[in-house]
DNA sequence: TTAGGGTTAG
């Protein structure tokens, strides 16, 4: 049965305009929306401004899809002489579902056929300019505010706010901001956000305060905007000063505890959110996984679906992340397996089959990593990298090196991470003069500045294949101090190739960068031992006692 | 005539 037959009311030429709009806002789908149409085109009514605005409206609201970008342009195009209802309608479609580009083609159009925008066109399109960050041409946008008139409108005002301070422009924000005629708590929201968007915590906090009146929106933001600079203190203090929390005040702070690893402060606020969504549940997922819990990542999974909570594409990814970690591969079977039947997802998301392929190859079943990553239509950065670090952690060096020339080949510029995989898996496997060649590439050829990670690489590369000196010169060279994991890497390659001398310095340095890490001193010893200098490994071990150094006790899986 | 506006989170 069709929604007009639902609704019961008659379709014929003759009935009421009125009908029609009753019908639109009970359109809930595309479907529904297309019915309507037919009778719009079918009463003659596709030159009404007014059902076309609405029906324009209509779209607006539906889930986002290519399908309604063509059809909102369709039904638009068919009205000869849109007014500025009809154009601003068709702008605020585009400012939600597509590209800037559509936007300012219909901004155009409109100018050029003499339609006068109003202050309800503005605010729309400084959004679309927003979305993209195009700072140029919001301000010339602002401008033309000024030029039509509408520049003391309060949406128009607050819209500016906002698209200043996304931008970073926050001096240009504050201008609007003072110069308004009239505020209320959005334009105040706006200034907050813009603040706390270049990292000015103080100055939000000094706008948050002087609010003549806050929302629920603003007392959110001030909280992520603490969780963001982790000031944990000052976002829980505003926490239990708030007056009507909900579930995304909660899921900031979750999220702020996770972050600093305080799993337990993640669990115990959880426990009290109330509406708990499925964004709340994924922060506290995530918690787990990044500190190294996936067991209870695991069992945080199983207690959600028993709360009949429908995990999403983010929830999925994290629980693949913990079954990475605990690297079983039995698991690894029931959750790719659980992943595929969920229908309601698109297991073609990049990041999604990205994440299918990393656990598999971390589980051990390299054959169904490839099989996914070969099935992909369209393979991303991110997907190359997933499938590169499964086969480097399998020691195929010479395949990881020719999947990195593929990438480059399909049109993918490689980034920091793409190329910490690569030199990774070079060093793991001895590829030297690839790893060389690769690190000069990502300097020369692709302008990146390598990060202390990426030295760490080369350092251990070179030390690895006996190029001691090598390592050393490259260390010394390095912009920024070398963090641990470079220098550690080197002392590993003395130990290697039992290179005393090289090994006291280095060694020293580390006992001043992490006095308290006792594998360091443990390393030297060893190098000291393989070359007969027992007094040394005395001393060594000597300062190990004489510091309080607690010496981890060695563990194996195996 | 009727119609339309801007601020939060993985």
């Amino acid at each position: 049965m069709t929604l007009i037959n639902r609704c019961n009311l008659k379709s014929s030429p003759s009935s009421s305009n009125l009908s029609i709009p009753r019908l639109i806002s009970l359109c809930k789908t595309l479907r529904n929306l297309e019915q309507i149409h037919t009778q719009i085109i079918r009463r003659g009514s596709e030159q009404e401004h007014y059902l076309i605005t609405l029906f324009i409206s209509a779209l607006t609201s539906l889930p986002p899809s290519t399908t309604t970008i063509s059809y909102a342009s369709a039904v638009f195009d068919r009205v000869s002489r849109p007014n500025i209802y009809v154009y601003n309608a068709l702008l605020k479609f585009h400012s939600q579902h597509s590209s800037l580009y559509h936007s300012v083609s219909v901004f155009l159009r409109m100018t050029r056929l003499n339609v006068v925008p109003d202050k309800y066109t503005f605010p729309v399109l400084v959004k679309s300019c927003c979305k993209s960050l195009a700072l140029n041409l919001g301000r010339g946008i602002h401008g033309l505010t000024v030029k039509y008139g509408c520049d003391n409108d309060l949406y128009v005002g607050s819209s500016l706010v906002d698209f200043y301070g996304k931008c970073g422009e926050i001096k240009c924000a504050r201008e609007v901001f003072d110069g308004m005629h009239e505020r209320n708590e959005v334009s105040w929201t706006s200034m907050v956000v813009g603040y706390v968007n270049v990292g000015d915590i103080v100055e939000a906090k000094k706008v948050f305060d002087e609010m003549p009146k806050r929302t629920v929106f603003s007392w959110n933001i001030m909280i992520s905007g603490f969780v963001r600079f982790g000031d944990l203190k000052s976002a829980r203090k505003l926490l239990e000063e708030m007056p009507d929390k909900n579930v995304v005040s909660f899921t900031a702070m979750i999220d702020g505890y996770a972050k600093a690893g305080d799993m337990a402060s993640a669990r115990d606020l959880f426990e009290q959110c109330p509406d708990r969504d499925v964004v709340s549940w994924s922060a506290l997922m995530l918690g787990y996984v990044q500190n190294g819990q996936p067991a209870n990542a695991v069992k945080l999974f199983l207690e959600m679906q028993s709360w009949n909570v429908k995990p999403d594409e983010f929830i999925l990814v994290n629980l693949m992340s913990a079954c990475s970690q605990i690297g079983s591969l039995e698991l690894a079977k029931r959750v790719d397996s659980y992943v595929n039947q969920q229908s309601s997802l698109n297991l073609q998301e990049p990041h999604v089959v990205a994440a299918l392929v990393d656990m598999n190859a971390k589980c051990g079943n390299m054959g169904r990593a490839t099989m996914l990553f070969e099935d992909m239509p369209k393979r991303d950065l991110i997907s190359y990298c997933s499938m590169m670090q499964g086969l480097s952690i399998h020691g195929c060096g010479a395949q990881v090196v020719s999947l990195f020339y593929r990438m480059i080949n399909e049109g993918h510029t490689p980034d920091g991470v793409a190329f910490t995989v690569i030199l990774t898996a070079c060093s793991r496997a001895g590829l030297v003069e690839e790893g060389c060649q690769l690190f000069d590439s990502m300097i020369n050829e692709y302008s990146l500045v390598p990060s202390t990670d990426h030295y760490a690489c080369m350092v251990d590369l070179l030390g690895r294949s006996g190029k001691l000196r090598l390592a050393y010169e490259l260390l010394n060279s390095m912009p920024v101090e070398p963090h641990a994991g470079a220098l550690g890497a080197l002392l590993w390659a003395c130990k290697l190739h039992g290179d005393v001398e090289l090994g006291k310095e280095i060694a020293s340095r580390l006992f001043e960068l992490e006095p308290q890490n006792a594998s360091n001193y443990v390393l030297l010893s060893d190098i000291y031992a393989a070359t007969d200098r027992w007094l040394d490994v005395f001393v060594v071990r000597n300062e190990i006692n004489e510091r309080g150094i607690q010496k981890i006790p060695g563990c194996s899986w195996i």
